[in-house]
DNA sequence: CCAGGCAACTTGTCCAAACAAGATGCCCCA
DNA sequence: TGGGGCATCTTGTTTGGACAAGTTGCCTGG
């Protein structure tokens, strides 16, 4: 039905729809056509259209009510899971320049808090690399990654400079990110802390703490991100009922 | 076809699966039944499991895959930001006492940055109220938070010590919370905050500024709430999917 | 014994159709 | 003039069917 690389129909739906409401042809507090005038216009059925809408949905670019035509509530929102992975790639997206640079890098037995967060049993060997990440020149990020044991290897191949670790692991292990589990707090900088990021000490960071895991929910890697206050910020949108849902399907 | 508040068909069977799942019915890490085994069980299409999964993949709850049986990632995600709730309806479903006090309320022009959250011109009338929450005892939160004028009338209606602002607004005005758009970032306490919730001043606090809008996409109220350090934190899952969570560039 | 390929299984995508239910404006009647 | 009710429009829910595409294990041939 589809070719290699062909993004099935209602993603490519969705991508027109995101580019025209971007391009403000659907201005923002507007209403987007029916779904009836969609699937005509695009000679799909009304499943496929729904598909693609629940997509935008699900974004927050558009709101849904029954009973009345969709809204388009603003522009671009979401970016990709693995924006929010990769550093450099998200500032690259966001028209930054990120530096990096490795501090440390380590084998070791995990510790209790690396077994449970990764799964493994205590003293299972994993990999640790401290890095310090720049945005426009100024240090912006602290970032303690913890690599699985069983993808390490992999991952001390990848030159350290390189643009997309995601999807090297892809090529080379097979390995998909899918989910990832972040909590946020805030803490004061230590003495280490405020000496790499180059802050007084006690000043306030932005604590991130992720674990991201495969389709299967096999974790990968978990890592405790911090960020010096005014480099970055975190948005969330949430709706009520903003389900990526899937429908028209059937056995 | 649904009587009223009768959820609609999928919702109870993705209910029934959450509460299977959390009793261990499905263990961590093992697979769920097919699509067909669960439509015969239920009684119902395909299609109509397949809109109770989505919802449970896109709460993160499951892991699907092409191909494989839908994998069971972890027990319920409590207090993710999936669900759009009120400090004090977060707190009694997870089980602490929530209390608050309105230290401040005042009727005022529109600033600059209110006009420009709420979508108001600058000048018009919006109300300012200053609470401190607090948790188990423990003040926990300074919530400054300004209501829209068209909304003030009815806000002020209501009791100061009033469980959840947002049912009585439904119940009264009929307006729905539908969207809420949160950015998280940290800054040092200053001398009024620290007073207010107890802290030395310095103390680095977790901020959350939200704006919160109709179905419609018209804003309601926006806040800038303020949280002690290690009396809440936020968790956010995200997947190939649905992202909920992104980064952003600080000012 | 191992590798390749095939078959069975399972999820993903798409279509066509029907009815329920919320929203909204219009018209008519009091 | 004002309000209630109805017609109409639009999204929400559900069904049934068909085929594509990814996964996995078995089985066969070298």
């Amino acid at each position: 039905m589809r070719g290699l690389g062909v993004a099935a129909r209602y993603e490519q739906i969705a991508g027109e729809l995101r580019v025209a409401i971007d391009r403000g042809d659907y201005p923002v507090g507007g209403r987007l056509p029916t779904e009836g005038e969609l699937s005509e216009r695009y000679q799909v059925s009304r499943g496929t259209v729904r598909q693609a809408l629940a997509a935008l949905v699900a974004e927050g670019l558009l709101g849904s009510r029954q009973g009345t035509r969709r809204v388009v509530l603003g522009a671009r929102r979401s970016q990709s899971f693995t924006e929010l992975r990769s550093f450099a790639q998200w500032a690259r997206a966001a028209g930054h320049k990120a530096t990096g640079s490795v501090v440390e890098t380590a084998r070791r037995p995990a510790s209790t808090e690396d077994a449970l967060r990764l799964q493994l049993p205590t003293g299972a060997e994993v990999l640790y690399v401290l890095r310090v990440r720049g945005l426009d020149g100024q240090p912006a990020l602290l970032e303690r990654t913890v690599y699985a044991g069983w993808i390490a290897d992999a991952v001390e191949r990848i030159e350290p400079d390189c643009e997309s670790v995601t999807q090297r692991l892809l090529d080379e292990v097979g390995v998909v990110f899918a989910h990832g589990e972040h909590v946020i707090d805030t803490l004061a900088a230590g003495t280490r802390d405020a000496e790499l990021l180059g802050v007084r000490r006690g000043t306030p960071l932005l604590r991130v703490r992720r674990v991201t895991t495969t389709h299967a929910g096999r974790p990968v890697e978990w890592s405790d991100d911090r960020y010096r206050p005014g480099t970055v910020t975190f948005r969330i949108h949430n709706s009520i009922g903003a389900n990526p849902l899937v429908r028209q399907p059937g056995e």
